[in-house]
DNA sequence: ATTAAAAGTTAGTGTCTGCTAAAAAAATTG
DNA sequence: CAATTTTTTTAGCAGACACTAACTTTTAAT
């Protein structure tokens, strides 16, 4: 019963998690643009995974991850955010980087380090980007905003992982503050132009659609 | 320029830096022991290594790093040792065992990473078992315990990196004491033995020669 | 529905890393 | 020195991962 599983495996295990999380029917095509790998590479690997009992792939091409590939995917994606919490709040990386940096340090961490290492962070709840840690959720009239409505006001509670892949989004969404905790009003939404647009301090924000839906707020009253 | 050092090629360039740092000869052989890996790995490993200019091998099959090789191992070694100075005392992971972590850690650290970490710390000059970080080192009247006196008081100031692979001999150390910053009397020599033995209030420790040999410390008035 | 574009798959290569087994070279020892 | 043991090296094999190029299937669009 050998678990050792590669760290191009444990990245593609991550990589289908987050997209999934994401709401994307992860295909092996979007799987090999997002690994910056190109596509028969990628299905060679997922027949190994597939052998592994690590995804199922369907009919319709669609892959999902199976129980036990599931299973590793959690832990990834807890020592990801685990590694991004410190590296944030400890180390005083900029947010908008801190994934990137993450992305090799959560391959590298032993369990004992993995336990250690939540206990000196206290063991915190969320990532700083707003991603839940297990046992947690992000709360029950979450939304995506490009579901949003116009003039009201949103809080930022969570960026999809799955934006964090492009430093220049990240970069724009720390400047116009659209990070978990702040909030904003819905100025505009433009189904012609495919965006949105948010207002805060004189600040506006015009955000494209596909951006919008991978970032998850809340309705609030006002702007306190 | 492709300056791609893989993880393996990292562990072979510190491996044979932390034998060469202990004054050994470095033969394929010992490297195929310490990396626990077959002569025909390590063999051809060395080889590729040698066309990368990283490592010289003379007609008496010595290894040794030449400035590029050098210069990567002197990086690796320090990543390694922040990464051990961060588990031992800001997780608080026992000081015996965080040698095997920190091998993990150390090669998914960014330059940033390290950086900040090295911050985070306060720019510590020694790892946990003693060795100095760049720029440091270690006092000029240094002498292994294999060259002590008997009837001397020694003060402990570093372990080898090359015994903290034996996670057995590491924690007998710790539970004798033998760390540094703690001193001891020399208390027996025996040639026929191969061993010494230092006692502290009413503890005695006896090691083999070998082991010995990897314990650095200096010569101090008197326990305190 | 036919065609064009996109996505998936196969085939063929190459490198790195690892192994076993056997041969060659070097070192040690009687 | 010869014999034995140890070390190094060669040869042959295998799996993971990455690529290009070609081919097939699917999907989308006219």
């Amino acid at each position: 019963m050998e678990e050792t599983t590669s760290e191009v495996i444990e990245e593609y295990l991550l990589e289908i998690y987050i997209l999934n999380q994401a709401g994307e029917k992860v295909k092996a095509n979007k799987l090999a643009a997002a690994l910056n790998s190109k596509p028969s590479t990628v299905f060679a690997t997922l027949q190994r995974m597939k052998r592994d009992d690590l995804v199922k792939i369907s009919r319709s091409k669609e892959i999902t991850l199976t129980t036990k590939g599931s299973g590793l995917a959690d832990n990834i994606a807890y020592r990801h955010n685990l590694a991004e919490y410190f590296l944030c709040n400890s180390l005083k990386i900029p947010w908008f980087e801190v994934h990137m940096h993450a992305h090799k340090l959560e391959h590298a961490m032993t369990p004992l380090v993995v336990e250690k290492l939540a206990e000196f962070l206290g063991q915190p709840q969320f990532c700083p980007h707003g991603t839940p840690m297990p046992g947690q959720s992000l709360p029950d009239n979450t939304l995506t905003l490009d579901h949003a409505t116009v003039d009201t006001y949103v809080e930022i509670v969570m960026i999809s992982e799955d934006l964090e892949d492009s430093l220049e989004i990240m970069q724009i969404l720390q400047e116009k503050l659209i990070m978990p905790g702040y909030k904003h009003l819905v100025a505009n939404i433009s189904t012609a132009l495919q965006s949105i647009s948010l207002k805060q301090n004189n600040m506006e924000t015009v955000l494209p659609m596909h951006v919008a839906k991978k970032i998850y707020a809340i309705n609030v009253e006002e702007i306190t």
